[in-house]
DNA sequence: AATGAATGAGGGTTCATTCAT
DNA sequence: TATGAATGAACCCTCATTCAT
């Protein structure tokens, strides 16, 4: 049989990638066959490579769209005016938020990084370096104007990521903390981990 | 043909654990097939289930090992006569030694944990929680004294358990900072987590 | 979209059946796809079943329209009142000419008969037959006036086609010998497997 | 299950070569799936991969050690003291009968070459231009001292050679002709190809 | 007459696992 | 304890063909 009426590319196509993040994120890319996602979408496997060209492609857009979202919702949100301590708790709010609303996305953009080939690693590599550049800058800020007091900056950096990251594998949505509790928690934290001189 | 002249059973079920060690870190428990591991090892596939009833339970023990091992390391490293701030300090430096000694182990231990089976997964999150229920009590003896002034103590010692491990992701032998400067720093940017009073 | 401007059904036909031939031709007719076909051509592997029912009744038209264009060519350039020994020469050249010009045609004709079903085998046996006639004739002719001396009027006609198909399989444009030259040798050779009197 | 008792590798093997062979030869390389070939030999697809790397190795392996045996036999059958006429009168002989009782080899070494990968492809055309070097050197003795009156050594070589081949594809077990009065055919046949001066 | 999306079958190949030897 | 051959299921992907648009 061929199109079901009423199904276009770009619904089935998003359908694919709904299917595959929930899949790759639950099971990780390598033990989702084809055929798993194609159950969950209710097309047939050969189906998929109407809209991906293969497995790698899927795994590949799916990041790379992450990514360049990820980057685009800071920019958007980016509040260039602010002191190094406001920016810094806006980035903290910012990543928390963001990470939360796309857990899954986050997941897979660490687990799965190894899962890319060559090329496309290094592309989502490079976004991530981009991404990780923001609190970097704004610590480099806070140093230079003095109201920050940092370790070394390279590798609070680095730690005030995993920090922030590690939220997601324990976060439940109704856990004993609300997600404005979480957040106003890691404000602190991130604030004490860059010596900053008044907690507020 | 049978057994190699000067290979036991216990070597080569030693050296299917450093190549399955070796190749789950690489490539992800799914990636890997028994044969790969046979190859590395110099062994048909068929003779790995001498040694191991199955894929999975190969997986299970380098992740059961290594929960024990590392909690039986921190028995014997515990110094249970230490004030909070040097109990923290000791805890620091003895996780990050230990977490970059057996970096693959750790590694594993965090990214398959999903391809475990439900009782085999059960098992090793009760282990985990026991390793991490040391630096909370480190954490609870240091509120409770009045060294520390906690944010939060359990999402501190998440925050804290997440930074150490996030070193394991860009630390390379040969880099900027040396072993002892990176448990420096991060003795310094734990004691700053905690709310310790004097650093140092 | 629709039918681009400017391209007519009948145009697409012809393209659909160029690039098949040179596709079987080439890589054979079960290692050739649709979509292979379609790609060559411009269009999409759907559109074909516009002008072909199925991918074996594609094989089957070039098969049929080749061989009856060859009988055609024949019939024009028969001419039926030359000697047996000037008719045999006539045959030679056409035929030398002929299967060069189409070498695709001819090679898949042989190559791909046994891909044809039964009912469209029986079809192109029966017109190769006939295409075989023709030289058995002329064999036969010169057989009963005495101007050839046949060894086995069946087994030299089939060693005459073989013999004059193989050139087909080393034959390059610019290579040592020149087509003249080529008809020259085989007019010479095909004089001697006839037991021809007097050679021209 | 595992290995039924009883068999072996290098049986197995030769089943699988041998159902190749045949399904090849009748059906075309590309038309033959490995479960075919597979249920032709009563195993499992996936145990041909215990004998054979891929399909390609299959079929390449087939022509190689067809080829070889070709060349092996002929250096055990050439007698080297005969005359020219001598010579070719044995060579027509050994070919016939090696083809014939060889027919499906002969067969795909022809069909198939098309589907080789390049560098087996090389490799059978080397060893396919040894054997040509046969006749040819036979012919060039019988041109040098004047049994033989050559139109083109290298045209009449493949022209004996599409001929004698030739009948591969009309030759039937109970046809008009027994393979002995098929030989003294091709052998008169061949001696005037060559202007052999007297026929005997 | 063409597109693009779909089907259902099947392609070559690999998998974890078993077992006679 | 190891090999090597086997199973049966599954892998990713491509196939000829269909059909709503």
């Amino acid at each position: 049989m061929a199109r079901r009426a009423g199904s276009t590319g770009a619904e089935t196509a998003e359908k694919l990638r709904n299917a595959a993040l929930e899949l790759f994120a639950r099971s990780g890319y390598a033990a989702v066959s084809m055929r798993e996602i194609a159950a969950e979408t209710g097309v047939q496997a050969g189906a998929i490579y109407n809209h991906f060209p293969t497995k790698q492609d899927l795994l590949n857009e799916l990041l790379q769209v992450h990514m360049e979202t990820l980057l685009n919702a800071w920019s958007e949100a980016e509040k260039p005016d602010l002191t190094p301590p406001q920016a810094l708790e806006h980035f903290v709010r910012f990543h928390i938020r963001y990470h939360l609303a796309k857990s899954r996305e986050v997941f897979i953009s660490y687990m799965e990084l190894r899962n890319l080939e060559a090329a496309n690693f290094s592309a989502i590599e490079g976004l991530r370096r981009r991404y990780e550049s923001v609190p970097r800058a704004i610590l480099d800020r806070g140093a230079a104007d003095g109201t920050f007091n940092i370790v070394d900056p390279q590798v609070t950096t680095m730690a005030i990521i995993a920090m922030l990251n590690g939220m997601t594998t324990w976060y439940r949505e109704n856990g004993r903390l609300s997600l404005d509790e979480i957040e106003a928690l890691y404000v602190r934290l991130v604030a004490r981990l860059v010596g900053q001189k008044k907690e507020d």
